[in-house]
DNA sequence: GTCTATATTGGGATAGAC
DNA sequence: GTCTATCCCAATATAGAC
């Protein structure tokens, strides 16, 4: 156990804010019309001194979704292991809403920004990614297996709708409706996901 | 009935043939990473060529949005009055589902492109979107009406959900795993939208 | 490791010839 | 109404002082 030093601590936490502003700006503006300069603003230094810290601004975006994907895991890892699965499942979609709805979850897939191929070549997201897939796919499989998730569904069907859910953009256009409370545009998100726009008679 | 001189035709028919490679190059890459030049190369003309048919890259981007609502409109009139409306729904949501993945299919919400605050103060793409959105709320209405489709979901998370299907990233991500045909790919997102995740007992 | 000042490039838009 | 050549600004990235 060697002691850090206060040094590092701080020096991470400043990294660690600075990673909390890029997410933020990622979800309210999306990687391409975000720019260096909104960072810096945003995290009260100047465009060079964030350069000190990454060295560029993929880079940035990079660290910023592996923090979240960190994240992801953790809220994972939080979840009982008694509970039956596919409330697992639908808790961790509820908490990623959530975030959602908070500004802090940028939209993840977006195939078309320039991000996306410097993501794929990214060993530490990548890991990450696929991490979080392994554990929910499980979950999948043993909710299909007891009967709470449709079995006619392949599992990876299940896994991209559950991630596409996260960037679903219903959820700002509900909340910008200014009809419903942000728990209701989540519950609303949940239903539409799991049960379907069909009437279920059962349950 | 006066004759179309045959010097506007060619004209429209250039305007088309614009518009449809900017709406392919906005399904492809975006209105951000898409670039004048691109469409220009697309069309087989120069940039300023470009400049004398449309007065900025964004009056481009919405004339092809407008062009792409009307053929959403002309799609919609097409559905036979016959039909029961949830079926209607489903057709019009296969019908975008199969227009996205031909590449021809721009993701229309994508709040956070410098363009939409350019598109809500566009009398002719609100105009279409209002028509669009009330022909589609009175099937909705209409389903929901005789048990067709859920009617404790309100009509209009219905309507934004249907949408956002429109431009849902599962599409690309199956169509990407290869494992999929196009009209698999189409089947497995309508059943995820319509039905849900959870297993159906009835029918 | 923060700043001021600057290099450089990509890309939207235009001038002006034909 | 098409082209070549150019303007110009925004934004990534860096040099160099402190």
């Amino acid at each position: 156990m060697s002691a850090v030093p206060l040094k590092d601590q701080i020096h991470k936490l400043r990294e660690d804010a600075i990673l909390q502003a890029v997410n933020e700006l990622l979800a309210r503006k999306g990687y391409d019309a975000m720019t260096v300069d909104d960072i810096a603003a945003a995290v009260g230094l100047t465009k060079p001194s964030l350069y000190k810290h990454f060295p560029s601004k993929e880079a940035l975006a990079a660290a910023a979704l592996v923090r979240l994907l960190d994240q992801t895991l953790a809220a994972t890892a939080a979840q009982p292991a008694e509970r039956p699965p596919v409330q697992r499942l639908r808790e961790l979609l509820r908490w990623a809403l959530a975030q959602h709805l908070r500004g802090t979850m940028p939209l993840l897939p977006s195939t078309r920004s320039g991000l996306r191929d410097a993501l794929l070549k990214n060993g530490a997201y990548m890991d990450r990614l696929q991490a979080v897939s392994a554990t929910l796919m499980d979950w999948i499989e043993a909710a299909q297996a007891n009967g709470s998730l449709s079995d006619t569904l392949p599992a990876e069907v299940i896994l991209y709708t559950l991630y596409a859910r996260t960037c679903d953009p219903v959820l700002e256009f509900l909340q910008a409706s200014g009809q419903y409370s942000d728990t209701q545009v989540i519950e609303l998100v949940l239903a539409t996901c799991f049960d379907g726009l069909r009437p279920r008679t059962d349950d």
